[in-house]
DNA sequence: ACTGAGCGG
């Protein structure tokens, strides 16, 4: 047999590993299974840093499985290592077969608990509570060798307590495929919801606007504590064509003087990730817009301050940011002005470019995008 | 709250 047919019977793949992590560490640590041949912790080519796993090749295949059943999960520099049959050949990982996702697991549930959970169902290739620095983020995954073996922890699992909490197990879905499920049920909308309407409002009149789209399952106007309407409501539809339909005719429509909102209902949770994704949106905007609109101002005489810079330039238009780089007390010969649009920014290049500020002329650009 | 990462000499 040739060596590298023989390092494969008993290699291990070590994940999820700590950067600070040294083969000397693992070699001390692996060696208690059995006698280990080598070890590599695998790192980026060009700059040596660490790619986060490595492989243990012991001489025995026994060794090499004691060390599966008996330190997988086991914390290193702070971080539980995740234990594998080294396996090379990507298609085999990446077919997605017998794959588990896990939710509304207990903060308690660690790794070591969920795979004795699962484990009877067959061979688990891989299991991973996912986590941050807060601990356990409540979900997981659980690779099975085989699909029957995943269906089996379905069948049996979904639902059931771990930890005096209910479970969620079902086959694993990749973000892309979940992304249009959740598109495709929100098309199929049948819960419509209604704002702008003041508070001259109450159930009964809010079902009489909207009865007419369909049978309604239930009408809610939201009230504060004293009983006052809120402006806003809730019509649910038994059918997602009357709840269409009560979309496309009344939204955008004058109710008591008022021009209302209609449109699909969104659950809580959805909402607040709509408008925080819109929030993250705008700030990527601005940023942008920013970086459009900054100038690099060159050949700077050392003696022109940010001041007058900025008064330098004021005239095309308002400006964010005025910064000269300085080094030991004096001005490097550039720095930077940030306009608030485009257009000023274009005027300022045009404009300025080669005149004296100082003593000497300015050389303007338009800053590169990083 | 909420569907991953992952393979060398």
């Amino acid at each position: 047999m040739n060596v590298a047919a023989k390092y494969r019977l008993a290699s291990l793949y070590v994940g999820d590993l700590h950067a600070e992590v040294t083969e000397d560490l693992l070699f001390q640590k692996f060696s208690a299974a059995g006698p280990v041949l080598s070890i590599r912790i695998c790192r980026d080519l060009a700059t040596r840093r660490p790619l986060g796993y490595a492989y243990v090749n012991f001489l025995q295949l026994a060794d090499a499985q004691r060390a599966l059943d008996t330190m997988n999960f086991d914390v290193i520099k702070g971080r539980p290592i995740r234990l594998m049959w080294a396996q090379r050949d990507a298609c085999l990982r990446k077919s997605g077969i017998g794959n588990v996702f896990i939710k509304n697991l207990d903060r308690s549930v660690d790794n070591k608990t969920l795979y004795e959970h699962f484990s009877g169902f067959g061979k688990i290739l891989s299991s991973k509570v996912m986590s941050d620095d807060q601990g356990s983020k409540g979900y997981a995954f659980v690779h099975f060798q085989s699909q029957s073996a995943a269906d089996c922890a379905i069948e049996q699992m979904n639902g059931k307590v771990i930890n005096d909490r209910q479970v969620f197990v079902a086959p694993f879905k990749t973000r892309k495929d979940r992304e249009a499920e959740l598109r495709s049920r929100a098309s199929e909308f049948t819960n419509v919801y209604i704002k702008n309407f003041g508070n001259a409002m109450d159930d009964e009149r809010l079902q009489g606007v909207f009865s007419r789209f369909g049978k309604t399952l239930s009408v809610k106007v939201m009230t504060d504590s004293s009983g006052k309407s809120k402006g806003f409501g809730f019509v649910s539809f038994d059918s997602h064509e009357a709840a269409k339909k009560a979309v496309e005719e009344m939204n955008g429509k004058d109710i008591n003087g008022q021009l209302v909102f209609v449109g699909r209902a969104q659950k809580k949770v959805e909402r607040q990730a709509e408008l925080r994704q819109k929030f993250e949106q705008t700030k990527k905007e601005r940023i942008r817009g920013c970086q459009g609109v900054k100038l690099y101002v060159r050949n700077l005489d050392d003696t022109v301050d940010e001041e007058q810079l900025r008064e330098g330039f004021s005239s095309f238009g308002s400006i964010s940011r005025v910064k000269v780089m300085q080094a030991g007390g004096h001005g490097r010969g550039f720095g930077l002005i940030c306009f608030s649009s485009a257009e000023e920014a274009a005027k300022a290049v045009t404009e300025m470019n080669g005149r004296f500020l100082g003593s000497k002329p300015l050389s303007i650009a338009l800053a590169q995008r990083p």
